[in-house]
Formats: C-alpha cells, sequence, structure tokens
RNA sequence: GCAUCUGUAGCUCAGUUUGGCAGAGCAGCUGACUCUUAAUCAGCGGGUCUAGGGUUCGAGUCCCUACAGGUGUACCA
C-alpha cells in the first residue's frame, strides 16, 4: 500500500536535487506578495487596465502543460486564478523551474493581469517561484462546469480519510472548510453579543480535585508533582458560580468539556460549551438569551431563521414554543403524571419496557418517560421547563410545586442545545441536593454528582439569585450548518488509533 | 456495549451474485504540443485486494476471527 507512495516520493525528491542544482531553494525563507487573489478576482477591469506589476501566493491546484507553454491554477485562501507560463515571457532558466513543480506544491508568481486568447482572465507569469515543494501524491479532485453547474471528479470522500486527514479535507473539499469559517463567526458573534451586554469572558479550570456541574463519567489523570488524581472537568458550571458568589454579575466561558461516554453522531468526548451565568437575572432572561443567540447566528451565517438540517425544516424565527415537561408528556402519552405517583409512574415504566434505575424517585421516572415518548417529536424549537428536582440538583425549585425546578432544555429536531436554570443559592438545600446525588453514586450511579465541599462553603457567603445557561457548541454549530454528525464540526474528532 | 453495512492502486470506483491471469478513470513517469481550462495524443510504471486463519486443485470472491470506519440503537450534551 505504501510502497507506491515511497516510489513517487522518491522521484519527487528526485526533482529535488534538480531543483537544488539549478541553485534554487525549494524552501525558501522568504517571499513576496503584493495581493491575495480575490483583490485581483473583485476588481479584473481594474487590474487588466492597469497592468500593474503583481506577487501572488499559493498552491498550484491544476496543472495543463502544453510543450512551450503552460497554464495552471494558483489557489490562495481567498480565491483561484489561472496563471499563464510561457518559456519566452519567463526565460528558459525560470521555464525549468515552472517544469518542476508539481500539483501541491506553494509557488509564487510574479506576473500581470491579462487576458488570454480564449477570454479566460489570467496572470501572465514573468517569474515563477517555488515557495514549498511536496514530495507526497496529493489527491486531484478536478472540476467542470456543465450548464453552470460545477460538475467534480474524482472527489475526496473516503468518511475515514476526511476525519483523519483534516488538512487533506480542507484543501480539497471547500464547502467542508466553509463548515469550519462558518464555526468560527458563530463562536466570535457569540462572544460579541456577550460582551456587548456587560458579560466578561473567564477561564476556569480544566484539571479538577472533584468533577461536577453535570451528570456524567469522567475522565482521570494524575499530578506527578503533587502526587494527586486530577479530573479532566465534565462542566465549568460549578467554578462559574464561585465567581458569581466572588462579585462577578455576568461571567461566560467557552471551552471543552470532557466526557467518558460513548460516541456517535452527536457526542464527542471532548467537546466545546459556553457556560454563562448572570446575577440577578431568571429562567426568562435565559431563554431570551438563548432565543436571540441562536435566531441571530443563524442570520448571520445563512441570512435567514428557517433553515434545513438533516430532514426538516426548522424556524428559528423568536420566539421559540414553551412548554412544561408535564405538559409535552400529557400531549404525547395522554398521561397525567403532575401528583408524581410512584407507583402509577413505574407501573408506566415497567408497561412500556423503560428501565427504573436503582433508587430512582419520581422525578427519574418523568424524566425517562419524558425521554421515550417526548423528546424524538420535537422538531421546532421548544423550551421544555420545569424539570424534576430529582434530575436537577443545582436548579432552584419551583415555588409552589415541591417536585419540580426552575429549569428549562431547548430541544430541536429531537437534540438537545442547552441547558439552563434559575440556579439554586440556598446553600442548606444544596448541600441536601449533593448528599442526595451522592447516595445515589453509593447506589452504582456513576453519573451522579459529588458532594464538594469547596463550592458549598462559597455558597455558604451567600449567592445572589442567578440565571445560568449552557449550550453545546458544536451542536449549535451542527444545526446552524446543517451537519448530522458532530464529527462534521470539529477540526479532528476523536478517533481509535489506526 | 449491541445490531448491521463497508474496507480492492495516491484519489474515485468496477470486479464478490455463479471461486478460474488484478481492472478502469484521474494522479505519476517518458515523449509530442505556444491559448489550455476534467487540455489532448502515444507509450510506461504502480497492488500484502485491511490483517490473520480456514475450505478448495485454485480465494479479491465462500467460511471464521480480529482491526478500522459508516449507520441504527443504549448511556449522554
Amino acid at each position: 500500500m505504501e510502497q507506491n507512495v515511497k516510489q513517487v516520493t522518491a522521484l519527487k525528491k528526485e526533482k529535488l536535487k534538480k531543483i537544488n542544482a539549478l541553485g534554487i531553494n525549494p524552501y525558501p525563507t522568504n517571499c513576496q506578495r503584493t495581493h491575495e487573489i480575490v483583490e485581483l478576482i473583485n476588481n479584473e477591469e481594474k487590474y487588466l487596465a492597469d497592468k500593474q506589476f503583481v506577487q501572488i501566493t499559493g498552491r498550484l491546484t491544476a496543472m495543463r502543460r502544453q510543450g512551450k507553454i503552460g497554464f495552471a491554477v494558483l489557489t490562495d485562501s481567498t480565491a483561484k486564478i489561472q496563471i499563464f507560463v510561457k518559456k519566452d515571457g519567463v526565460g528558459e532558466e525560470n521555464y525549468e523551474v515552472f517544469k518542476l513543480c508539481d500539483l501541491g506544491d506553494f509557488a509564487q508568481i510574479d506576473g500581470i493581469c491579462f487576458m488570454t486568447e480564449r477570454g479566460q482572465y489570467s496572470v501572465l507569469a514573468q517569474k515563477v517561484t517555488i515557495l514549498g515543494k511536496g514530495i507526497r501524491p496529493i489527491p486531484v479532485v478536478k472540476e467542470k462546469e456543465v450548464d453552470g453547474q460545477k460538475v467534480r471528479y474524482d472527489e475526496f470522500t473516503d468518511i475515514e480519510l476526511r476525519y483523519r486527514k483534516r488538512y487533506l479535507d480542507l484543501l480539497l473539499n471547500p464547502e467542508n472548510k466553509a463548515t469550519f469559517i462558518k464555526r468560527s463567526e458563530i463562536i466570535t458573534f457569540t462572544r460579541n453579543y456577550l460582551n456587548d451586554q456587560g458579560f466578561i469572558e473567564v477561564e476556569t479550570p480544566t484539571l479538577q480535585p472533584l468533577y461536577g456541574g453535570a451528570n456524567a463519567r469522567p475522565f482521570m489523570t494524575h499530578h506527578n508533582t503533587l502526587g494527586t488524581d486530577l479530573y479532566l472537568r465534565i462542566a465549568t458550571e460549578l467554578y462559574l458560580k464561585r465567581l458569581i458568589v466572588g462579585g462577578f454579575e455576568k461571567v461566560y466561558e467557552i471551552g471543552k468539556n470532557f466526557r467518558n461516554e460513548g460516541m456517535d453522531r452527536t457526542h464527542n468526548p471532548e467537546f466545546t460549551s459556553i457556560e454563562l451565568y448572570q446575577a440577578y437575572s431568571d429562567l426568562d432572561g435565559m431563554m431570551h438569551l438563548t432565543e436571540e443567540l441562536f435566531s441571530q447566528a443563524s442570520l448571520l451565517v445563512n441570512g435567514t431563521t428557517t433553515i434545513p438540517f438533516g430532514d426538516h425544516e426548522i424556524e428559528l424565527k423568536t420566539p421559540w414554543r414553551r412548554a412544561t415537561m408535564l405538559e409535552l408528556i400529557q400531549e404525547h402519552t395522554g398521561e397525567d403524571f403532575s401528583d408524581f405517583d410512584f407507583e402509577r409512574l413505574s407501573a408506566y415504566c415497567t408497561k412500556n419496557h423503560i428501565e427504573i434505575p436503582n433508587g430512582a424517585g419520581a422525578g427519574k421516572l418523568v424524566a425517562q418517560i419524558f425521554e421515550r415518548f417526548v423528546e424524538d417529536k420535537l422538531i421546532q424549537p421548544t423550551f421544555v421547563t420545569d424539570h424534576p428536582k430529582e434530575i436537577s440538583p443545582l436548579a432552584k425549585g419551583k415555588p409552589g410545586h415541591p417536585e419540580l425546578t426552575e429549569r428549562f432544555e431547548i430541544f430541536i429536531a429531537t437534540n438537545e442545545y442547552a441547558n439552563a436554570f434559575t440556579e439554586l443559592n440556598d446553600p442548606i438545600d444544596q448541600r441536601e441536593r449533593l448528599e442526595a446525588q451522592a447516595k445515589l453514586k453509593e447506589l452504582g450511579d456513576q453519573e451522579a454528582n459529588m458532594v464538594d465541599e469547596d463550592f458549598l462553603e462559597a455558597m455558604e457567603y451567600g449567592m445572589p439569585p442567578t440565571g445560568g445557561l449552557g449550550i453545546g457548541i458544536d451542536r449549535m454549530i451542527m444545526l446552524l450548518t446543517n451537519n448530522t454528525s458532530i464529527k462534521e464540526v470539529i477540526l479532528f474528532p476523536t478517533m481509535k488509533p489506526e
């Protein structure tokens, strides 16, 4: 399998020797660039009229040589343009250099813009300079216009190769590169939006002595000097709340979380989230923020709030539907479980083959029934509110409803995108909730929270009423770029070693 | 984790049904070509058919196991 590559590489190394023999360094330390290619493309008439000397740099992505002339295409990150090289134009010696160029090599072209006899806007080369020579055969994608439609030949489509060799994917599949540009734009937009509202961006520890803020199994590592085990964070929540205690009123963090769980089209072991906390705000404030972030980000990268996603058409225009978990269960099962009757709930679960975990109470069963019968019905954006207290150990209770909390999750196209609470700020209640989690952990729930004494101590000093929101950034980007696999929006997704 | 599909040249793929010389296009190499644009024309080279085992006179093809990936599903955001 590698043998042929070795042969081609050997041939290319021979070319390197020939280039060196001409007294030319194929990896020069500098180059001259007067224009990005897009500038020449966007101002064609000006550059044709001026006959201005230009120096452009990029990768050679097509090559059509014919005797003493040759055409090539030079591509930089902004655009691509045809290059016309004549032996008469660049001189015998430099034409030899051009002949030693291969597809995929980086080059600098000095010349002037002109129109070929066939009417193709091009740069007429006066000099070809090699800037970086490749020694491995690069896959070539060819393109042809048929009736205005671009038809592509020999595309680089092997999914495994695209993920493992992402640089080739970016190089050969412009539409995939565009996804990552949109990713950057969406994250930049989110930062600007929050900064404009007075939020400050912070960084909290990725390595933590205790993990918490979500229900998940962690990755563990070890610090040699301290002689102690540390966890990679599963959420940023508990540290950001310490900052609210410390007097910051609006904070957010965008960063990686790590969860030692299964991988599928919506889960990668490391993923990017944004969590934000706003003192003196509440659930309504967080709903408004969520709607605005998604709909405005969509306008930014799609120009509309009506977007395709998989088989669905999603309308992100605000306001989004709001419904409680119990209402939705009733809507889709006809059952009213608002009395939280454990016997009825467990009988219903048994009848419908829903697992009843060890130590589960009525609240957990309500959540299980919701997952089983409601989640996959939620296509258009829906704020699901009023989650059971039992599965929401960090959310404030709902006044007048001892079993419920002030919480929402946003579902779009059956997937969860965000999770928010009116944050619990009662230190005594918080301790009881975490101790209940610890009991679940003893009963075998590997994803239950731990009792974080330092976090509880912080809350005991007093914490203001606060709204908190977490959004799965990767999923948000999937939605806004119509990608149904998380691997398509993560540059280097986790893969098993080859 | 379970189920299922896939793995053939650098890339994209035929060939697997019904076992019988390892194929094509692009890319590469040699030659021709001063207006091509999937350039064209002539010729050449390139393979551990993912890996290992089995059945068979004979396996890319049939059987078993492993590895990697896709999809579905479980847990989860």
